[in-house]
DNA sequence: CACAAACATATTATATAATGATACGCTAAA
DNA sequence: TTTAGCGTATCATTATATAATATGTTTGTG
């Protein structure tokens, strides 16, 4: 909890973080009373950045226009701005913009500041090569959870087998054991409030079983889910707990139906998997 | 060879991507005929997010500034707007801003733009399960190899865990391997001209010693290196050539010298590696 | 092959919006 | 208590981003 509420915005062109930005567009040239501290060509820049996506993996300029609302010409300028200062590739034949190794560089200074994973990572390792199977490190981040490090052992998609793929917290283990350790109140507006979306015909949607599941988590320490995001997985979490006993992040395992089931993974996994978590010691961050 | 080179840039706002950022600063304000496609607003509030790395894992307004050689009021904004899109967090003790998550969900967007990742996961994961040791994914990236995709499987250094790590392409196995395709002149040049950097005291920093090297893996097809960025530690590289038989990336395994000669190396890692990185087909990509 | 449509690229006048100087206030050290 | 260092807030100025438009280039179709 020490992240501070940012200054109140003036200019509306800022978008909120967790909406799909192809759905903002056109009315944010409105104006308002200008909030001197904001930077609207910077904001207008990263809309563009976050326009790829699983399915957006290079984009032309027109589609760049209509996926962030920007005028044609603005959308010009910024993404050329991107490409020279290397944040974009443009492919010379289809002249489409993609994401730059750039953005693999940021993701490896994001590691140095997070303290968690540096502490996390060697724990990992072990974990995994002692378990055989996939192993996570999931951060709460609003009301998702991200994978920050993935060890990866079996062959599975290719989304659980990179980082920085978010799901909503309600959906996965990881955010289940997360939310358990949160004071009754907040965890019931979590509940109540937070996203949740059906990715396969097997999420949990119905919010009275997620709380019901959740209270469960609650009293065992350990979250357990079936094909919440891929049919066939089984994702099992432990928490990792701050000194004041709040969770907010998960270690996380990921295992096949159809090689595990429920006894073998209290018996094989579940200890060793709340030990790693247990070991993963409490630090500053969020 | 698909990238094209970007318009000729009048405003020199903009900096090299690989200069070090703070080395530059100051004499950034002198104005020359301004390209209007250019913004150089957007251009300043990525030197602010490229101020981060190993070193720099938070930064205050004040610091920001004298890295980035910007005003400090320019700071200001930038940062907070940076912080208002939810790209830095901040600190609400010590007003420090930090890497934020979505520094991650840029690296997850990458992940799928790369169409050599998705094709190199599987079997990348089969390859470090059947070796029980590290394997990562090298891409080259200007004069330097980025670690695209890593697989730790033995306890090792942080900055060999993660991914998006650079380092000088002439100074690793992956590297060597991969320039060893490239035609004769080209090579030359590569080799003559890129940067190289004493990370131990047994990288090789003699461009004669790294250019014979090269001529040897460019026979056997292979890169074998000693202690170039971690002591005690030894890098096995084979390129993923494309149709053309020149490559840009290669599969690379590090191993410690404390449990493995050379011999062994030959018997029990390369056949596999090799093998690996020849499944890994050719691809449109740079 | 010609024509049209779609898109990328380039240019320019205009006023919006970034600028940087400065002032204020907080915290911690002297 | 004073001072230094830093974060925060305000504002007049004009540099700089803007949007409209024109030009060039590629792609697909009758």
């Amino acid at each position: 909890m020490i992240k501070e509420t940012p200054y109140a915005a003036g200019n509306q062109d800022q978008i909120s973080n967790t909406a799909p930005i192809h759905l903002i567009a056109k009315n944010t040239m409105t104006k308002t009373k200008q909030n001197t501290l904001f930077v609207s060509t910077l904001a207008k820049g990263l809309r563009l950045l976050r326009a790829f996506d699983e399915t957006h993996t290079e984009l032309s300029l027109t589609k760049l226009a209509e996926m962030t609302g920007l005028e044609k010409s603005a959308v010009q300028r910024l993404a050329n701005t991107l490409h020279l200062e290397g944040m974009l590739d443009k492919d010379a034949e289809t002249r489409r913009y993609r994401p730059s190794h750039a953005w693999l560089r940021l993701a490896y200074a994001y590691y140095w500041s997070d303290a968690l994973v540096a502490r996390a990572m060697p724990k990992l390792i072990d974990l995994s090569r002692h378990l055989g199977e996939t192993v996570n490190l999931a951060e709460l981040s609003g009301q998702e959870i991200i994978y920050a490090a993935r060890l990866p052992c079996k062959r599975t998609t290719f989304a659980a087998s990179v980082p920085g793929r978010t799901v909503p917290a309600l959906s996965t283990s990881a955010g289940q054991c997360i939310l358990a350790t949160f004071p009754e109140e907040e965890r019931a507006a979590a509940i109540r409030d937070w996203l949740v979306h059906a990715q396969t015909p097997r999420t949990t949607i119905d919010r009275a079983e997620i709380s019901r599941q959740i209270g469960i988590v609650a009293e065992t320490g350990h979250a357990i889910t079936h094909g919440q995001m891929i049919l066939s997985e089984l994702g099992i979490a432990c928490a990792i707990r701050g000194p004041d006993g709040r969770a907010w992040s998960a270690v996380h395992c990921s295992v096949s139906e159809h090689s595990w089931d429920i006894a073998r993974i209290h018996e094989e996994i579940l200890p060793w998997l709340q030990d790693t978590a247990n070991a993963i010691q409490p630090l500053l961050r969020p």
